[in-house]
DNA sequence: CTGAATAACCGACTAAAGTCGAAGACTTTT
DNA sequence: AAAAGTCTTCGACTTTAGTCGGTTATTCAG
């Protein structure tokens, strides 16, 4: 409990919140675990309110008729999702599923709005927060409608990485990665053969290891 | 300056301010006018407030080296835009570009805070307005990434009409709808004379008539 | 250690989108 | 009413992306 408790004031929105509402938010709010790929939250559906991930990560997307997917966010520990329709009344724009075994605490509505009404500074964070998801979407589409593959895959793999390694955790297979640039496997496998062909990259099961730095960014650039 | 008052009382945002907030806001405000065409935010540039249109409409858009770009909203009277950057020191994240003469009424941000100390439902409708561009950018994100071309046309042909017909205004030309449904004029072009030919619609400069409303639908379905 | 399941890859093909140069149609200006 | 400008269209072409059937590699569970 004493843990949770410093848990969730190391989380952005809570941050600096005294001790008496962060114990307040934790007794409101309710916990749950889901096993790996599980529907966390359903598109078109109201949401109970806001999640925090404590443990796991998870993936928001819209999918086609067709069954392709697009993903839209990752979401791991600390961060926080299904924070629109926990304000508005709007129903959930997006379908979250588990990447693995999550647990996930979930701020009810109305607890929010209690302390929003306590803690004005809360609302610049929440605005900060949304920002944040704007900023990502603005440039989600920038990149599908005038990007190529090959340029996104190109950005996709710097943005990723710390210290010229990608460190693959087990379900960030071609799969995923192709979802999240907004292709499908076959292509990227396609073009990461290319990359590796020139040199740029070396690709195992594990990790993705950025040979030629320079080049890469040129590929990202046009 | 009446009718200015009281035609930011219509305004979303200060729609239930009394009189003496009003007041303030508009005075506190600065206005204006713009010709047609004109930048009046460039992207990674911090803006200074939050803008309001009085009159004509604009574009937000993201573009490419190549000169492409992609519009990612719509403003027109009524309208409010750069609240992100408005609300947190993040640059702007778009360019805004007038499609007409324009007017527009610029609140400082310093004003900004400062209402929203005193109005606390204040938040709640940026909030509201917030969540409202993450819904139409999510849309625009999936679209762009499961559906053709001509989905997005169907669709977006759809939204924009009221009782069977599309009336265009001037500057909705084949370029700006393009731009919007992410595609070229040529392409673009190309997929309305399809239409026509199946007898789904008839195009000219004015206007754009829906024909064929179930087929459509269908079309803005796979 | 073996076999099943999942992930990645391949080559050949199809389809969709974008490009280019040029021309036609419509507007607006002078 | 002619000229200039913009918008739209065309056909032929190139490029990019996606698809399909099947194979290989890797991982994981028993």
């Amino acid at each position: 409990m004493e843990s949770s408790l410093r848990a969730l004031s190391t989380i952005q929105l809570f941050s600096d919140f005294d001790q008496v509402s962060l114990k307040e938010i934790l007794d409101g709010s309710l916990t749950r675990s889901f096993p790996s790929e599980a529907i966390v939250l359903w598109e078109n559906e109201p949401s109970p309110g806001i999640h925090l991930v404590r443990s796991g990560w998870l993936k928001a997307v819209r999918s086609a008729h067709t069954g392709r997917e697009q993903v839209l966010n990752l979401f791991g520990p600390g961060d926080s999702f299904s924070i629109i329709s926990a304000l508005s009344d709007a129903p959930n724009q997006v379908r979250v599923i588990s990447l693995e075994e999550v647990i996930i605490q979930i701020i009810p509505r109305e607890l929010i709005f209690t302390m929003l009404d306590r803690h004005p500074e809360l609302s610049h964070k929440l605005i900060k927060r949304l920002s944040k998801s704007l900023v990502h979407l603005i440039s989600l589409v920038e990149d599908l409608s005038l990007e190529s593959v090959e340029t996104r895959l190109a950005k996709f793999l710097i943005s990723r990485t710390k210290d010229g390694t990608y460190h693959r955790k087990k379900w960030e297979t071609q799969d995923t990665i192709a979802a999240q640039i907004g292709t499908v496997p076959d292509v990227l496998s396609r073009i990461l053969r290319g990359f590796e062909k020139s040199g740029l990259i070396t690709v195992n099961r594990k990790q993705i290891i950025l040979l030629d730095m320079h080049a890469l960014r040129e590929k990202a650039i046009h």
